[in-house]
DNA sequence: GCCGTTTTCGGCCCGACTGTTTTCAGTCG
């Protein structure tokens, strides 16, 4: 097997060298490319190692050349990097956590670990309390005491905060913020927040105020917040109490293009942008875009006419990666991204019989009032005891309630059920219960230390059953607490393409399962997704809008997602067997699209 | 180390804030 290492390996790789490098003093230039070359392979919905021993010209992606291609051959067939290994060895071991400590940038790790030989966090800190550290160049007790203080706060800090929690601190910090200040007119999020990153470092705001200069220390002053960072005239930083990290900028209203655009990036979206704007001898800043000849700065009110200066059409945030974006943009190959509204079902949702919290008949009346066509109830399977998994006899029962139910409602009810993937790949209903379905969910819910091939092996098995419709949150990851399960993301894509699977697009803001990159791999492979809230309560339903950024970010339309389509035409997919579903979903695809761009 | 609608060589994004300094280097996003 080639492809045991990872992307996520390659990157971590090319990241480490280009933190070595900063350290060492080497040209920022090197070091951007190799950070450049990281952020694109970590959105590669391929695997490189594999393409790599294939013999593709890995040159093609862009920001890699000839260095970095030599070098990621050379990882894939010996398992080492001889540059990265001299690298390693001429600096201490754990140097790179040393960049971790906010206030440690690479010039003070450099003058921390040759004149000090400081060459781990704890180091550091002994060699701050003992009053080494003070004595570095630009190094004074102010410095000192807030490099500490960062390497105590940053013991009960995680890192970084799923998408799921930093939405519901923002929600909450806005509040806050329009109580306190009166001049407020807007807030708006930015950053990897506006993106929908599955996980938010900062969380970035911009606010429009009559009375800009009560916005700042307003924030600074609210009782969530645990330590103040920076507080300057159009800036303040702070730590609001789950630990984390908010920046504040303050914008004009006539102005708010450029700050958007800005404080969203990505770092990578905004440096390609501006060398794009600089060939064109404009120069952009947070403020407008500057025509560099004259020196004239013009102001934009919105980021369409921001984009549009630029001769670029508007950039969904969710694509603002520094991938392939702009160059779609420049081409007007942008894709038509599908929205919330465009889904029409809802087909994993749970109710008091199992783990639900609410009974069957309000779960089916609020997932009507959502105006859905379509839904399926999908209460766990008998095997999950935790969960009061549903035995055949009460699943018995509970399709005859539904069936009852139907004549209440024009939206179709599916009778369906989350059924267990057993550790052999066996399903946790025998063929004749699943056979009394119509939408069977299989999920892996326990034994998930399985090795690589042996859960590839496992979700295949499910694939191939006859009655199984989806795979529901394939890799089982809880964002922050919980891995995903290891498997063949590929082989597993095929195999739903083979036998006519679905994969699940799990919008729990929790699992966000397929993650964006796997889901963009399905789409490539026209494996239908199904974007589903998997409610366990009728406040979830609302859930949907992480899922679809997570489609949006695999940079998938509607035609893409099986529960968009009017429910004639999915329940049209559904009555067809199961091995020429892939064959018929195209041709559903086919027909969406040629519709979509009809004049 | 990468790259090309002026370039295969000579460029490479941009500004706020802090703390240590007497004019700015370093960090951060």
């Amino acid at each position: 097997m080639t492809t045991q290492i990872s992307n996520e390996d390659i990157v971590q790789l090319f990241n480490n060298m280009a933190a070595m490098l900063e350290i060492k003093g080497d040209t920022v230039f090197k070091i951007r490319a190799y950070q450049r070359a990281a952020n694109t392979i970590e959105q590669l919905s391929w695997s490189l190692a594999a393409a790599a021993a294939a013999g593709d010209d890995l040159k093609k992606i862009p920001g890699v050349g000839k260095a970095i291609s030599d070098k990621v051959q050379e990882y894939v067939a010996t398992g080492h990097v001889a540059a990265y290994d001299r690298l390693a060895e001429e600096l201490p071991a754990n140097v790179l956590e040393l960049l971790e400590v906010p206030g440690m940038g690479p010039k003070t790790v450099k003058a921390a670990v040759d004149e000090l030989g400081i060459g781990s966090v704890a180091e550091l800190e002994q060699a701050a309390v003992d009053g080494r550290l003070e004595q570095l160049p630009r190094m004074g007790k102010r410095s000192v005491a807030n490099i500490l203080r960062h390497i105590q706060a940053q013991r009960m800090r995680s890192d970084r905060t799923p998408l799921g929690i930093a939405s519901e601190t923002c929600a909450a910090v806005t509040g806050q913020l329009f109580d306190a200040c009166p001049g407020l007119v807007s807030i708006t999020p930015a950053g990897s927040l506006r993106r929908w990153e599955e996980t938010i470092g900062d969380l970035d705001l911009i606010a429009v105020s009559e009375n800009p200069s009560e916005t700042g220390p307003a924030l600074a002053a609210l009782p969530s917040v645990r330590e103040v960072l920076v507080q300057g005239e159009s800036k303040t930083s702070v730590v609001v109490d789950p630990g984390i990290q908010i920046d504040l900028r303050i914008g004009e209203p006539n102005a708010m293009g450029a700050m958007l655009q800005y404080f969203t990036g990505s770092q990578q979206h905004n440096i390609r942008l501006r060398d794009y704007a600089n060939r064109r001898g404009l120069s952009l800043n947070e403020y407008g875009i500057t025509v560099v000849e004259s020196g004239e700065t013009e102001h934009f009110p919105d980021e369409e006419s921001f984009y549009g200066r630029l001769d670029l059409p508007w950039i969904p945030p969710e694509l603002r990666r520094g991938a392939d974006e702009l160059d779609a943009a420049r081409a007007g190959d942008l894709p038509n991204l599908i929205t919330e509204t465009d889904l029409r079902g809802d087909l994993h949702l749970h109710s008091d019989w199992s783990d639900g919290k609410f009974p069957l008949e309000e779960m089916v009346a609020a997932v009507a009032a959502m105006g859905y066509e379509y839904m399926a109830l999908t209460d766990h399977s008998q095997g999950l005891g935790v969960a009061n998994g549903l035995t055949p006899d009460r699943l018995a029962r509970q399709i005859e309630i539904l069936r009852s139910l139907q004549s209440r409602y024009d939206m179709t009810i599916l009778c369906g059920s989350e059924v267990d993937i057993r550790a052999d790949g066996a399903m946790d209903f025998p063929d004749d219960v699943l056979g009394m379905l119509d939408w069977v969910i299989a999920s892996v819910h326990n034994a998930m230390s399985q090795d690589r091939d042996t859960m590839t092996r496992r979700i295949s098995r499910a694939m191939e059953n006859p009655h199984v419709t989806v795979i529901g949150h394939a890799s089982t990851r809880l964002l922050g607490r919980r891995d995903p399960v290891e498997f063949d993301i590929e082989a597993l894509l095929q195999t739903a393409r083979d036998t006519g699977t679905a994969m699940e697009i799990n919008a729990a803001p929790e699992r966000l399962d397929l993650k964006d990159t796997h889901a963009a791999r399905a789409r490539e492979l026209g494996v239908p997704l199904v974007i589903n809230t998997d409610s366990h309560h009728v406040d979830g339903l609302t859930n949907r809008t992480f899922g679809v950024a997570v489609a949006r970010r695999a940079w998938c339309g509607p035609e893409h997602v099986l529960n968009t389509y009017p429910a004639n035409e999915f329940a049209g997919w559904l009555r067809t067997p199961k091995g020429q579903r892939t064959d018929h979903f195209a041709m559903m695809a086919g027909a969406r699209s040629a519709a979509a761009s009809r004049p």
